[in-house]
DNA sequence: TAAATAGTGTCTATGAGACAGTATAGT
DNA sequence: ACTATACTGTCTCATAGACACTATTTA
């Protein structure tokens, strides 16, 4: 604390201040970005593989030139906040605002950009894939669509091996990673093998998967990957996705019961019984 | 993307490229430091009145100068990462590590901190009381610890409102605060009125009590609380402390059993039968 | 023996999981 | 009629909460 500073007023002393005099990392945003059917997208049964869509971008420029990274970039001064930053990114990667928006943690190992000092602020967002001009096969755009999951191996000695896989036509990415330990129910991961994501997006990608899996007990979050009116074995296939695990029908709609309400829509066409079609409960 | 960069090399592109030739904001850790009475503290008994000690710094200079503040400081590009300047910045504080470390979120108001473009990652620590030279009182060191707690409070229309309230001595600081949302199970606050600590701190340690009771449920965190060996009520009255309600005794060892071990020794001289110190199970 | 806290046994209500069964469209 | 999915009734078991009870020290 400089001694000068206490005969200054508050006023002169933040006249005399300029943050960027001093040594400060560059600040990037990244979003780790789930894709949902839209309203015509005909419920969730076409997914029968269970897997989850994850918006990715090939990278057109140095470093990790030709990888896969989460779409992202770097804070303006301009942006309200990082929450803010995350919603603009999105929204010039896909157009559209979010369904929803959540901070997983900030990622700021020393080596995790070969560029310098670089941090970044993870985020979770949801919206829906028709909205996003990302397509699958074709070069002439690179932002596409991948479906995967992040599922549990088997460690050698104890140790808490997973194993992320992304999948797009051909395009096969995957990483080894080990869960080395759990904050406030945030896992903590470490990358044991695997380079097919720029810097250390296998890393926020599963750390995604992991706090996806968390929240969707409470349902909560369930409701943003479908379109405003669901039928209940949707809404239940959400969970099956997100969880790993399947459910029975019964006991998952008696604990749905209270959030849901029902309209008096039916489902139709599908060669068996309509289904009710339900809306979140506010 | 530049198209110039598409015929550099990785190599050569890394070379030229330097993030201090970016805008970029200056980033700070402020740590919400829980302070737990150590080995000879003599259990939590002692500490009838049920609220939470946290370590708060007068400030010094400007800005906010006179006002409480967290803990913290200027992530250092020899930091290896923001966990690591945390742990720095305890120990330069406390001259101890940690027993816990955990991430509550970034911080980036843009109006946060009337130096300019700031923002901070916060994080939840605890560590044992009497390792700081911390006192109440006297006003030659200007670290303290503050009691306190979080507590709902009546909104007028429907609003989720929060009383935060701090305790040394004479020295009271309180804010209101708005729960205005909830994301990945963080409670998101705005602040209402108050104007006692310093930049938004306030919000910080809010979210801090918050995220602190969420995982209060799930014991891990009440180890943390207390020394190595200690008593079941005294395991009971640190978790009835942080979720602010009462507990039945026979239900709450049902629950812990499976998580702590037994060991051979006892309290005794207090007046009453002596209680079985156990340990946590690893 | 009284006071104070430590620690236990057990009843009850709630909720999760399992599973068998019924309902109703399309072909 | 058959198939595929929608939806329901109910049994069992685990667990949380409530509360009454016993145990053991110091004053």
């Amino acid at each position: 604390m400089n001694s000068d500073e206490k005969i200054m007023s508050e006023e002169e002393f933040l006249k005399n201040y300029d943050y960027r005099k001093y040594p400060r990392p560059s600040v990037t945003v990244d979003i780790v970005v789930f894709g949902v059917l839209g309203e015509d997208g005909g419920s969730y049964r076409k997914d029968e593989e269970k897997s989850i869509s994850l918006l990715l971008v090939k990278r057109g420029g140095h470093p990790f030139m030709g990888k896969w990274a989460l779409p992202g970039g770097f804070l303006r001064e301009d942006d309200e906040s990082v929450e803010k930053c995350a919603e603009r990114e999105i929204f010039e990667e896909t157009n559209v605002k979010p369904r929803s928006l959540m901070p997983i943690g900030t990622f700021s190992g020393k080596e995790r950009d070969p560029r310098g000092w670089i941090i970044s602020n993870a985020f979770v967002s949801v919206v829906e894939e028709d909205c996003v001009n990302a397509h699958g096969g074709d070069d002439a755009e690179d932002a596409r669509w991948f479906k995967g999951n992040l599922t549990k191996i088997e460690g050698d000695s104890g140790r808490d091996l997973y194993k992320l896989e992304m999948r797009n036509g051909d395009t096969v990415l995957s990483a080894i990673l080990e869960k080395t330990g759990c904050q406030f129910g945030r896992d903590i991961f470490k990358l044991v093998s695997g380079d097919d994501f720029a810097f250390d997006h296998a890393l926020i990608i599963a750390t995604a998967f992991s706090m996806l899996r968390k929240v969707a007990e409470d349902f909560d979050v369930l409701f943003d990957f479908l379109p405003e009116k669901f039928t209940l074995t949707s809404l239940q296939k959400v969970q099956e996705t997100i969880l790993g695990v399947p459910l029975l029908a019964a006991n998952f709609r008696r604990k749905i019961e209270k959030l849901v309400v029902e309209t008096d829509e039916y489902t139709s066409g599908a060669g068996h019984r309509p289904a009710k079609l339900f809306r979140k409960r506010v």
